[in-house]
DNA sequence: CAGATGTCAGTAATACTGAAATTG
DNA sequence: CCAATTTCAGTACTACTGACATCT
């Protein structure tokens, strides 16, 4: 990645929210990508190891769900997840529309190591702002997130 | 798009400011390229559109440099700008390596228009927040740009 | 029948990589 | 020879769309 900007980009840009937002989040992406890049693990299936690891088994339109990720997405991240032998996926026994996606033994030790990267990805990001600073920037996030969030 | 998570998402991810980004972004992005559309714009095109209108007759180095896009991205935008007609490009007399960029009359009405709707995206995203909230977004993050920006 | 689920195929947009040819 | 510029070809990741078959 790398779409450093530098202080002489357009003014216009260097006060739109959304343009910030999102040179921002291209930053945060790439710190975490090489953090996870050793495991060959992305942004989808971290998200998904992390919401099965928390609120266990659950079905593949519910994690979708909980992730944000879209049911097609989480068809093509969870066959790499098997694939890998972090998760195992088996028809449910009481709906038989559904399949109950499972956390293994490996899955939880790399996730354990992701989280580790993760939280190196966040320092290095949030480097420049101050503990105060930095939970105001989660704070006004939420709040953003909350709002447009699917009612 | 509309990957919104509700606020059942996991834990993890609801306090990790990298995912907070992606997904403030992912609806800025959203929001900024509804009202884009009706003009066939892109985010890229209006980045060299803004930078062009502001900085005058440039090369395709320097405004990918300015704008934050990949030299050969830039070309693939300008072919679509030239195309449409909204900008002209044309070898540097004093550079032969260079290509000057201009914007067109047609480009600086497009570009009218455009900042009329980013103006309304960017009002529909920060909806849930004060002014005062708005400006400490804004410092936050350009805070974080600047410090990862090109050493 | 409506609605949910899993799957597949395909697309758009941003970001990035590598290489080639030209010129300074 | 080295560096900058333009261009092309190709890739990765996130996000989304539409369709289909299956099952509740």
């Amino acid at each position: 990645m790398e779409s450093v900007t530098g202080p002489e980009s357009p003014a216009r840009l260097r006060t739109t929210p959304s343009w910030l937002l999102g040179q921002a989040a291209a930053h945060g992406h790439r710190l975490v990508a090489d953090g996870f890049g050793a495991l060959g693990i992305r942004g989808y299936h971290y998200r998904l190891l992390a919401a099965l690891a928390e609120i266990g088994p659950t079905s593949q339109a519910e994690l979708g769900r909980r992730c944000g990720i879209d049911r097609s997405d989480v068809v093509a991240a969870l066959n790499d997840l098997v694939a890998k032998g972090l998760v195992q996926r088996s028809p449910d026994p009481g709906d038989r529309r559904r399949n109950v996606v499972t956390v293994t033994t490996a899955g939880r030790r790399d996730l354990r190591r992701l989280e580790g990267a993760l939280d190196r990805a966040q320092d290095t990001l949030l480097a420049p702002l101050s503990q105060p600073e930095r939970e105001q920037l989660v704070r006004l996030l939420s709040t953003l997130l909350a709002h447009h969030a699917a009612p």
